[in-house]
DNA sequence: TGTACATCAGTGAACGCGCGTTCACTGATGTAC
DNA sequence: TGTACATCAGTGAACGCGCGTTCACTGATGTAC
């Protein structure tokens, strides 16, 4: 059947939003196309219509969820009182409620390790929605030079992420908050440095 | 044919070197049972003599991986002199030989959110080995209580392993090399502080 | 305004392939006598 | 010491299942006349 205008468009920001979501909390292996259309009350085969394959959509998926969390962390900037700005970002990520929603946190905790297990060639897209987002949190990262800032921001939101993913491997949720607890005064006092 | 005494747990130890090294390079479901066997010039069905399942060997490859990651930090903090331990540490870990060997490096920075996404009832196994390397860790770290030394050893190693994990993903070994180098720095003034 | 045809997002069966696991079999060495 | 049998690590075909992708088809709406 033919649907009206923006039809088509809407379902492929759909599917986006979805295989974003389940693509973070089950890794892109563990999130087949056709669980991903059922969930939109689709079939699989409709798929092909909005992409070429499973590896266009993970790219977009990644650019959507780390766009996403970029606007977390600068309306946490933006929100705090003047000179509380990093401990306002690092307390937006670091915490149980981040910890704990996998599918609508961060998209470099999830699926870092998976973007390096690509193929070299098909790795662009990722990196340039990475350069992007470093770009954008850099501005707001004190240090004396653009090079200090970038390298301190690039240093501060990998160690995050990395914290992040293996707090998430702890099943105890003392565990989870006690290493999110400490890793919050480290970074801080590591940004302050 | 019948084997000699010790021959079997010989193969076994060898199987689990393989796997540590293959999953950490392609994850454990990039890495086919029949291809680790194959490496060992054995056949995909003699597997089951050794390991009930994969999910077996996942365990006991991520234990001797991280084993050896952590006698390689040892190692580096005690030819250190007296007060660059952490440096030395710190180095050990964040340097573009580590960056590049995937299979032979930390398997947290090459698996952390793969176990994350693990069952929880499954998890056990990883979760007492990541305890006991950080207990094993926690000894080196300066610190005023045991409390803070193990909440600084935790940020660190998680920290670093997220630093490594996405300076991997990148393509450009300038990149890699840059990424690297200021956190280095980074680590280095948050475990001083 | 009404009719005939074109469009194309979505359907669902089918294909091809990979992979974890099972199982009947092999055959050199160990053991019982 | 020699012979018959048992053992069991390893073999390789086969099973069952999941998943990415293809493709002929559907049918409501848009368009041409």
């Amino acid at each position: 059947m033919r649907y009206p205008a923006h039809h088509k468009q809407q379902t492929r920001e759909r599917i986006v939003r979805a295989a974003s979501r389940r693509f973070r909390s089950r890794g892109t292996e563990g999130a087949p196309i056709a669980d991903l259309m059922r969930d939109l009350r689709l079939t699989h085969g409709g798929f092909y219509r909005h992409f070429g394959s499973k590896e266009g959509l993970v790219a977009e998926a990644f650019e959507a969820a780390l766009q996403e969390s970029g606007d977390r962390a600068v309306a946490a900037i933006e929100k705090a009182a003047p000179g509380g700005e990093m401990q306002a970002l690092i307390d937006a990520y670091l915490n149980l409620r981040h910890c704990e929603d996998i599918a609508g946190g961060c998209p470099v905790a999830a699926l870092a390790s998976e973007i390096a297990r690509r193929p070299k060639g098909s790795r662009n897209p990722f990196l340039q929605v990475l350069r992007s987002h470093i770009r954008r949190m850099e501005q707001y990262m004190p240090g004396a030079t653009l090079e200090q800032r970038r390298q301190k921001t690039i240093a501060l939101f990998t160690g995050m992420a990395g914290t992040l993913t293996v707090a998430r491997a702890f099943t105890d949720e003392q565990d989870r908050h006690a290493i999110l607890d400490g890793a919050r005064k480290f970074y801080l006092a590591a940004v302050n440095a």
